[in-house]
DNA sequence: GCGGCAGGTAAATGAGCATTTAGTTTTCAG
DNA sequence: CTGAAAACTAAATGCTCATTTACCTGCCGC
């Protein structure tokens, strides 16, 4: 049985040796950040020389790149794959996104800790892409909460506030979430959903 | 006017030398990691020579070292400060903890970016520290709301969860807050005390 | 079975780095 | 003043690194 890495940043256009070096560095570069890994270091986790690297890859930084440019993509699409899907009203829309965000992070938190905190190793262009990506996933929260707050269903007096709370607190899961603690990951998206709806002043029941 | 950067990581012992290679270091280090800063950078932007940093620091690691302990020393301190001055009913408590929490992070951002994101740039020893402390600060939330749950004050289900969303939603004010934005840092503050509350389904109002 | 090529390697290249060494300049107590 | 300690520097030192080069090797259509 094959591991399903998919979903984030592997793709099926991808040979078997560029998904090995992009688990690898996934592992790696989450473990020690962009400049303390080295590319024979990822090589040799992949059981490859540092010169295959180069096959693959136009560079170490192209590496860095495709896992960020890939991973925002992935969490993107899936948020607003969700809010498509949910039904219309507020409490529905945030809990799917929520759920969403969440579930990304929890299940890919290596993936994820990397764009949250190497874009500052991305060249100016690239981190111009990855930044206006972020961008609009911070939207989603603020256009869906805004929308709840208008519409009297959320109470909070700061939705914009409220909004990057609640994300930053819903991607800081992939900072301390670790799959053999006490929780499921069913159980985590279910308890943000909780905090989230809370957070905006929400006072009715959770719904389904 | 003397910039009082005091308050986070600069201690009245320092002498004028090794306060500047401080100053430079957080500053370069929050832009571009640990691995991704030079002890020539750092040397540069203190107009110093390479060499002299050695002569304050024992290496470039006891100068990052120096930067996240006394960052994190100050961080608890001025939280268990606030605690401790406070009112001891559960709204109060965490409004202190909340304020003193926040504005650490809005004050010194760089430092607490530093103290969020470099910890694995410790050394084994080093890092337990941090972490060690990081769990104390973390404790202190953790037991204030879940007094304010077990009392009946805060309605949230989730009490720890909902902790370690509040904490992580008051750190990442770091990353994005900037001085010349809209908002003044006790305006944020504020927002961010109304935030909790309602987080841990306090329904009442905010206090004073 | 053989030519060629996709996929791989070992070793060289050259730059950049943290740290040390061997001085030089500044400071200041007596 | 003076001389010795304190503060600092320029220039090595000996790595480590990303990337390139020149050379393999096993597979596949023919």
């Amino acid at each position: 049985m094959k591991k399903t890495d998919e979903q984030s940043v592997m793709r099926p256009g991808d040979s078997a040796t560029t998904r090995v070096l992009l688990r690898a560095g996934i592992e790696l570069i989450a473990e020690n950040g962009y400049h303390g890994t080295t590319v024979g270091a990822i090589a040799s986790a992949a059981q490859l020389s540092p010169a295959a690297l180069y096959l693959s890859f136009e560079s170490k930084h192209a590496l860095l790149f495709t896992i960020i440019d890939r991973g925002g993509e992935t969490l993107l699409q899936m948020t607003e794959d969700a809010l498509y899907r949910a039904p219309s009203d507020p409490v529905s829309r945030l809990n799917a996104i929520v759920a969403a965000h969440v579930r990304q992070h929890l299940h890919f938190p290596r993936e994820s800790f990397i764009g949250n905190t190497e874009l500052r190793s991305l060249d100016p262009g690239s981190r111009r892409l990855a930044i206006m990506r972020r961008d609009s996933q911070q939207r989603l929260f603020d256009r869906a909460i805004g929308d709840g707050a208008s519409a009297g269903v959320f109470e909070t007096q700061y939705p914009l506030e409220t909004s990057r709370a609640v994300v930053t607190a819903c991607t800081a899961v992939a900072n301390w979430y670790r799959p053999d603690g006490l929780l499921s990951a069913d159980e985590v998206i279910e308890r943000y959903q909780h905090i989230s709806l809370h957070a905006v002043g929400y006072h009715g029941k959770s719904h389904s």
